[in-house]
DNA sequence: GACATTTATTTCGCATGCGAACTATCTACA
DNA sequence: TGTAGATAGTTCGCATGCGAAATAAATGTC
């Protein structure tokens, strides 16, 4: 075939969520690889940071700081929770809710995922000036406006 | 809680990881809901194009093009077969390869995506300039060569 | 106080796509 | 020719995360 990237010359239109959809596919990839002693994901890493924030959030706003929806943050909790990451703590105010903890080994596996992402930053923004970054940040954000969930119309 | 977003206001190299991720899902679900009735998701989509290009491509070729290694390609061509949108037919020169081709309602779903993927494109720029989109395009881009799947390095 | 509504979380079935291991075929080389 | 290695796909188990529906507890209303 030698053109393995006819995709890549088709329409400008059409570029852009591919190239979203490729771009987050191979840092998810790169990321899991990387962690791959630790043990850790991405998006374990993610709810990770939040505790690492604010120790003893609910599910919920756990949940709507990673963008996760109900059933996206209560799977991702059960996994962590088998691995001993985090512990689920029924809240003393209200018995639908749950309160989520570091474990020791969770605050361990929070150190090292703060020096990947490190890592993992330097290359995002290799290549590219302040500015340019600040585009496409700009650019990402504006996608949860534009592509709203639900009744957020 | 009343700061929902806090997640957001974190250092900023922890930024562009988690906005590329969320961009990334809030664009898929959108997809799916606007391709509700086609019963066509963004993946399948994907394919779609690459054979509305290149009709009768081998598998191997299709997963190149859409970035994707033998397990995602396989799936995706499992789900799009059961659906009659592709058919899959022996390689004639290669008792080990499939050829993919696009059924009439393969054809018909890839000429709503196009149009589904028009509106979801003016979303995307929206509000940037040309050269702004281009800078993203390019960070985008770049992402492959900064992350690479195996042994590219 | 009882009942309707809202809210927090879970469960189910699904699509996506990965890495590792497997099967079948083809190619090259001795 | 015969066999070692490369190549095309499949299968398995997993993580991710969605929408829809269920469960359970809190809240508001009459």
């Amino acid at each position: 075939m030698s053109d393995p990237d006819f995709w890549m010359s088709a329409r400008r239109e059409h570029r852009l969520v591919f190239l979203l959809n490729v771009a987050h596919r191979r840092l998810q990839r790169w990321i899991a690889a990387q962690t791959q002693q630790s043990g850790v994901t991405a998006a374990q890493s993610g709810l990770l940071f939040v505790l690492g924030q604010r120790d003893g959030v609910l599910m919920g706003e756990a949940g709507a700081a990673l963008d996760l929806g109900p059933p996206g943050i209560s799977g991702l909790v059960d996994r962590m929770t088998a691995a001993n990451l985090i512990k689920r703590r029924a809240d003393p105010d209200d018995g639908r809710a749950w309160r989520l903890w570091l474990t020791p080994a969770g605050r361990a596996a929070l150190a090292q995922s703060k020096a990947g992402l490190a890592e993992v930053n330097a290359r995002l923004t290799a290549g590219f000036s302040e500015a340019e970054i600040d585009v496409v940040a700009r650019w990402l954000t504006s996608l949860q406006s534009k592509f709203p969930k639900g009744e957020d119309e």
